[in-house]
DNA sequence: TTATTTATGTTATATAAATCACATAAACTC
DNA sequence: GAGTTTATGTGATTTATATAACATAAATAA
């Protein structure tokens, strides 16, 4: 398939539009609808949709019930998403007990991190020491991390998890770690983000359509 | 100009990488060097810099320092980039505390919270009450803010710092807040990025150029 | 000094992504 | 039940973005 790289975002975001509006009593939606809430166009929003062969009808739009479950089948949000966070430090500890993540079926199953005075096998969601990753991963089958230690340690943490079970990471240090072939990294970086955004406001021309990147 | 939306995030790579290359006595570069440590073309790479005005030496590449400084004006760089963060909870906290924004030039100067148990206005990043958010702004010429507060109240701080003179934000609450007129909104969406990367592991055809997103 | 090498700067080309436009079919109207 | 409305589904077109190609000028070599 001829799979933009963005489509499967956007996807993601007109399931958790459709989500917020079944929740409102809400039965249909048309295209015009998702292309406001996400700001595209209702012809992107349908050639979406038409992709992968999620389709509607002809005139009464499509049924948000039917088209969310299709679209959790197709994301993966039909099964818990297992992650491991390494680097259980400011950030770390954050995203290990932020409630955004089980409302959405991600699951923190532990936490790995190098310093001893942060270790506690016996929370709710255990910090283990990084000597246990390889171990964890594999017994648990866990194939997401997400990266919080040191920038400093970024590199080596990679070449260890590249030999598991783990496919890719989120990778949160403000360098940019390229993907390479079973591995995928997704970067978030902050820094870059806040450089980003003071630059449009502050040089770039202004431009009222400005997505949200 | 005909400024394309990625140049300036990889202007500020280039820039990242030839300050490590500078830090290791370096002195010049080539397009090659930039484009193998981003991930892009060395055409690319040229390019971009003669967007700009930019140049090199017909043969000996780009003086680093040169190019550094000219890109330090250019992003911004030369001047402190203030920002507030908004919502000191586990997040905000982390942000606020966050030791790789002052290595870059970016100071957070406060923290607001409505919450009194968290307030503090003594500490080195002091933490004032919402209620001051517009005249601390004001008075301290804020243009940027990190919205780190939870989801139902992230649309309410919007129209609030609308009538302020903060002319963007990040937002890492999980909803995806569209930019308009003369307020620009850049998402952190870490649930997305997350489902995102599972699609990708999961589903998608495994390409070794993915690129780090 | 002349030839050769080499990396830039820029134009031409290719690829990717989004929008436009419209034929089509379902649902309403009279 | 014939005509009208309306929103989908998709091929054609436009726009955006990246790569490839190469002429050019600085540096080196002979
Ligand atoms: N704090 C933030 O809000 C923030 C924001 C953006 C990016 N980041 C990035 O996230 C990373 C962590 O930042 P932080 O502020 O949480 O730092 P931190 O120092 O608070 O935490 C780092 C943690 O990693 C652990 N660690 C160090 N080496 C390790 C190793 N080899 N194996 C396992 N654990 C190890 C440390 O013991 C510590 O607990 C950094 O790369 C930083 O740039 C942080
Ligand atoms: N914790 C994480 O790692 C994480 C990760 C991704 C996204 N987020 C997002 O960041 C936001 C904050 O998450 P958190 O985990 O820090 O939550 P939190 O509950 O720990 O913190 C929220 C803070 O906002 C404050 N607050 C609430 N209403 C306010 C208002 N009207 N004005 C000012 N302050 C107000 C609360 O007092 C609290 O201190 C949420 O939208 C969440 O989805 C958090």
């Amino acid at each position: 398939m001829n799979t933009n790289h963005e489509v499967i975002r956007r996807l993601s975001k007109y399931r958790n539009v459709m989500r917020k509006m079944k929740e409102l009593g809400l039965v249909k939606v048309f295209s015009d609808n998702l292309a406001d809430a996400v700001g595209v166009s209702p012809s992107l929003v349908r050639k979406d949709f038409s992709m992968f062969n999620l389709t509607g009808n002809k005139r009464g739009g499509y049924r948000i019930d039917d088209l969310v479950s299709k679209l959790n089948v197709l994301l993966g949000k039909d099964k818990k998403q297992k992650v491991v966070i390494i680097g259980c430090g400011k950030l770390g500890q954050a995203l290990m007990n932020h409630n955004g993540f089980p409302r959405v079926g991600i699951r923190v199953v532990a936490g790995f991190d190098s310093d001893p005075a942060v270790l506690d096998a016996e929370a709710p969601i255990p910090i283990l020491h990084i000597k246990e990753i390889k171990d964890f991963v594999t017994k648990n089958q866990i194939s997401v991390a997400a990266l919080t230690v040191p920038e400093p340690c970024v590199q080596g943490m990679v070449d260890t998890l590249k030999k598991t079970c783990v496919k890719g990471v989120i990778n949160f240090a403000p360098l940019p770690l390229k993907s390479s072939d079973g591995f995928l990294v997704h970067n978030m970086n902050m820094e870059q983000e806040i450089e980003n955004l003071f630059y449009n406001i502050h040089f770039a021309e202004t431009n009222p359509t400005d997505s949200d990147i």
